[in-house]
RNA sequence: GGAGUGGUAGUUCAGCUGGUUAGAAUGUCUGCCUGUCACGCAGAAGGUCGCGGGUUCGAAUCCCGUCCAUUCCGCCA
C-alpha cells in the first residue's frame, strides 16, 4: 500500500504517529508563510500543513504548486491543531508534512467537487466520474451497497438461493417494448434483453428450487422518467408451496429488515387495502397514505339540484382540506389552475368553505342552499374551518384528477414527511385491462398471474371484473414492488392465453417451453419483485433514482459520458446481415 | 408522439417592454498575507448570448424552424 491510513480515520489519539496518506486535493489555502491542503479520499478529509521555516523549502514549493484534484502522497507526523475544526471528524489533528509527492496532476475540473456543487445536471453526468467524488453522491451509492448486502444476507438467511438467469433471451409481444440484440451466428434472428426473469424463475420452481432470488438487471425500451431508467435493478423472488399471505409476510419481513439495518427505522403496520378501495378512496393504485384526505362521493347529495355540470357527471367526488377555509381567492384560483393544466385536464373546480361561524361559502351558491352544503360537509366529515374541493365528470378521469389534487394539497400542507414511511399492500388487482388501441384485453400484471380461483367462470361473462391474485407493495405513494400467485397448470394457462387473444399456435410459439414444463409436475408457486433503485431512492429521501445509479442515462436514454447509443461500423452491420433503412 | 420550462464567461445565473464597450457571483491566473478551514486583500484574463433563418437602421432581447437538457402526459405486463 502507498498509504498507512485513509483520510478519514486519524484522531487526536493518533498524535505523534508517522503516517502516509494518499488522496485528492480538495482545497489549497496558501497564506504565504503557511499552506494548508485538504486531502480527500472516500473516507474523509484530512488537513495537511506546511510552514515556512519548519517545512523543507522544496516541500513547501511543491505544496504551493498543487491545484484542485491533484493526486498526492503525503508523509509526516500527526499533530494536534492550534485551531481546531469541529465540523469534520478529523478536525482536531493535521499532518505536518515532511515528504510530498505528486502522484498525478489534474486539469481543473469543470465544476466544484463539493456537496453544494456549482455544476448543473448535464455537466455532472458528462463527468460522472468526477461527480462520484462528491460525498453526497458517494453516500447514496454507499446506501445502495448496504441495501444490496442486507438484501442478500436476509434472503439467504431465509433459505432463498440466488440463481442467475440469462440476459440474452427471447422477445415476447406482451408488455413493454424489448431491447433487441442481433445474433451474428444466427443471421436474421434476434435476442431480446429481459424485461424481468419472469419465466425463468417459474421454471426454477418447476425445477424444485423452492425459494429463489436474484438481484438482477431488467430492460424496458420505454420513455424515461425521474424514477424510470431503461435498465434498472430488481430484487426478484419466487417461492413454491405458498399462499399469498406467506409471500406478504416474508417480504414485509425483508422490508422491515432493510429499514432497520440500513436506516435504523422501525416502520408501522403494513396496511392491507383492496385495489377497488384504493381507486375509490384515493383515485390511484398506489395511494400515499401518509395523510388522510380520502375521497367522498357526493352524487346523491349534489345531483338533481339544477347544477348542470354535476347533473351530467358520472361521478361527483371531493376531498376535505382541514383548516383551509381561510384560504384566499388567489390560493383557491391557483388550485383551479392546477387542475386545469393540460396534464391534469379537469374542466374546473368547485369549492366549499366551511366558515368558522357555521355558514358555508361556495363557488356554486346559486344552485345549493346552506342546508345542501351542510349535508355535503356532514358526509365528508368537514368541520368549521375546513375547505371542501369537488371535481366531477367521467369516473376514471375524475378520480385521477382528484388524486393529483390530493397529492398537490399534501405538498402544499406539508403532509408528506420524507422521514415518515407508511407501507401498504394493495391487493386483488384486476386480472385484465381493456386496451383501446388493440381492442382486446391485456394482462394487467402479466399473463402468468393466477385469477382468483372462484372468479374463473366470470372470465367468459365479465372478463374485466375478474380479480387476480396479485399484490403491490406501495410506500408513500411509490410502487416499490409487485407480484402474484402464478398459474401452475397447463389448462388455466391455456385459458388465460385464449382470453388474451393468443391463438394456440401463438401461445405455443411464445411460451411453449413454459406450458411443456407445466406438464412435468409444476408446484403451486408465486413471487414478487421489488424495484431496487426506487427502494434506494425512497430510503435516501429522493424522488429521482438517478443518483442511486453509478452511471445512469438521461431522459433521452443516452449515456452522455460514454456517448451511447452510437452508430456501428458498416462491417458490423454486414456481419449481422442488417440493412439500415433511412427514413 | 404531445405539453411546459430552460440554453448568455470554465460554472451557476442576471440582462430579454430591441439601442454605446453584455454584467454579478464563483472558479482560474498573478501579487501580498504564519492558524486557515466558504481564509482574506489587490489585480488580471475569460463571451460564436445553443444552431439556422426572418423582421428591423439596429437582435442576447421579437418571430419561425431546429438541436440539446429537464419535468409531466401518453407509454411503462
Amino acid at each position: 500500500m502507498l498509504r498507512t491510513h485513509t483520510c478519514g480515520e486519524l484522531r487526536l489519539a493518533d498524535a505523534s504517529k508517522q503516517v502516509t496518506l494518499c488522496g485528492w486535493v480538495q482545497k489549497t489555502r496558501d497564506k504565504g508563510g503557511m499552506v494548508w491542503i485538504d486531502l480527500r479520499d472516500r473516507y474523509g478529509v484530512t488537513q495537511l500543513i506546511f510552514e515556512e521555516g519548519s517545512t523543507a523549502a522544496e516541500v513547501l514549493e511543491i505544496a504551493k504548486g498543487t491545484g484542485r484534484e491533484f493526486v498526492l502522497k503525503a508523509s509526516g507526523e500527526v499533530v494536534e491543531r492550534y485551531a481546531k475544526n469541529d465540523k469534520i471528524p478529523t478536525g482536531e489533528i493535521e499532518i505536518k508534512v515532511s515528504e510530498l509527492e505528486i502522484l498525478n496532476e489534474a486539469k481543473t475540473p469543470p465544476f466544484t467537487i463539493e456537496n453544494e456543487t456549482d455544476g448543473g445536471e448535464e455537466l455532472r453526468m458528462k463527468y460522472r466520474y468526477l461527480d462520484l467524488r462528491r460525498e453526497e453522491v458517494r453516500e447514496k451509492l454507499m446506501l445502495r451497497h448496504k441495501m444490496l448486502q442486507e438484501t442478500r444476507s436476509y434472503l439467504s438467511g431465509q433459505s432463498f438461493m440466488e440463481v442467475e438467469t440469462p440476459v440474452l433471451i427471447k422477445s415476447t409481444p406482451e408488455g413493454a417494448r424489448d431491447f433487441i440484440v442481433p445474433s451474428r451466428v444466427n443471421k436474421g434472428e434476434f435476442y431480446a434483453l429481459p424485461q424481468s426473469p419472469q419465466t425463468f424463475k417459474q421454471l426454477l420452481m418447476v425445477s424444485g428450487f423452492d425459494r429463489y432470488f436474484q438481484i438482477v438487471k431488467c430492460f424496458r425500451d420505454e420513455d424515461l422518467r425521474a424514477d424510470r431508467q431503461p435498465e434498472f435493478t430488481q430484487i426478484d423472488c419466487e417461492m413454491s408451496f405458498v399462499t399469498r399471505e406467506d409471500i406478504l409476510e416474508i417480504f414485509e419481513g425483508l422490508t422491515r429488515h432493510l429499514f432497520k439495518a440500513v436506516i435504523d427505522t422501525e416502520v408501522g403496520e403494513f396496511v392491507h387495502m383492496q385495489y377497488d378501495d384504493a381507486i375509490k378512496y384515493y383515485g390511484s393504485d398506489k395511494p400515499d397514505v401518509r395523510f388522510d384526505m380520502k375521497f367522498v362521493e357526493l352524487n346523491d347529495l349534489a345531483q338533481n339540484k339544477g347544477f348542470n355540470v354535476f347533473d351530467q357527471a358520472e361521478l361527483v367526488v371531493g376531498i376535505c382540506a382541514k383548516g383551509c377555509a381561510d384560504w384566499t381567492r388567489k390560493q383557491v384560483d391557483a388550485l383551479t389552475d392546477f387542475v386545469k393544466r393540460p396534464q391534469i385536464g379537469a374542466k374546473g373546480l368547485v369549492y366549499v368553505k366551511c366558515n368558522a361561524d357555521g355558514t358555508f361559502k361556495s363557488s356554486v351558491d346559486k344552485f345549493y342552499s346552506q342546508e345542501d352544503l351542510k349535508a355535503w360537509a356532514d358526509k365528508m366529515g368537514a368541520e368549521a374551518g375546513d375547505l371542501i374541493l369537488v371535481l366531477s365528470g367521467e369516473a376514471d378521469k375524475t378520480r385521477k384528477q382528484l388524486c393529483e389534487l390530493r397529492l398537490h394539497m399534501g405538498d402544499l400542507l406539508n403532509l408528506k414527511d420524507p422521514k415518515d414511511f407508511k407501507p401498504l399492500w394493495v391487493l386483488d388487482f384486476p386480472l385484465l385491462e381493456w386496451d383501446e388501441e388493440s381492442e382486446r384485453y391485456h394482462a394487467m400484471h402479466h399473463p402468468f398471474t393466477s385469477p382468483k380461483l372462484d372468479e374463473i367462470p366470470m372470465l367468459d361473462t365479465e372478463p374485466g371484473k375478474v380479480k387476480a391474485n396479485a399484490y403491490d407493495l406501495v410506500i408513500n405513494g411509490v410502487e416499490i414492488g409487485g407480484g402474484s400467485i402464478r398459474i401452475h397448470d397447463k389448462e388455466t394457462q391455456a385459458l388465460m392465453f385464449k382470453h388474451l387473444g393468443f391463438s394456440d399456435e401463438e401461445a405455443r410459439e411464445q411460451f411453449g417451453f413454459l406450458m411443456d414444463a407445466f406438464e412435468y409436475g409444476a408446484p403451486p408457486h408465486g413471487g414478487i419483485a421489488f424495484g431496487f433503485d426506487r427502494l434506494c431512492s425512497l430510503f435516501g429521501g429522493s424522488d429521482s433514482i438517478r443518483d442511486f445509479i453509478a452511471f445512469p442515462k438521461n431522459t433521452s436514454a443516452r449515456d452522455v459520458m460514454i456517448e451511447s447509443p452510437s452508430q456501428i461500423a458498416s462491417e458490423q452491420l454486414v456481419e449481422l446481415g442488417i440493412d439500415l433503412r433511412v427514413d
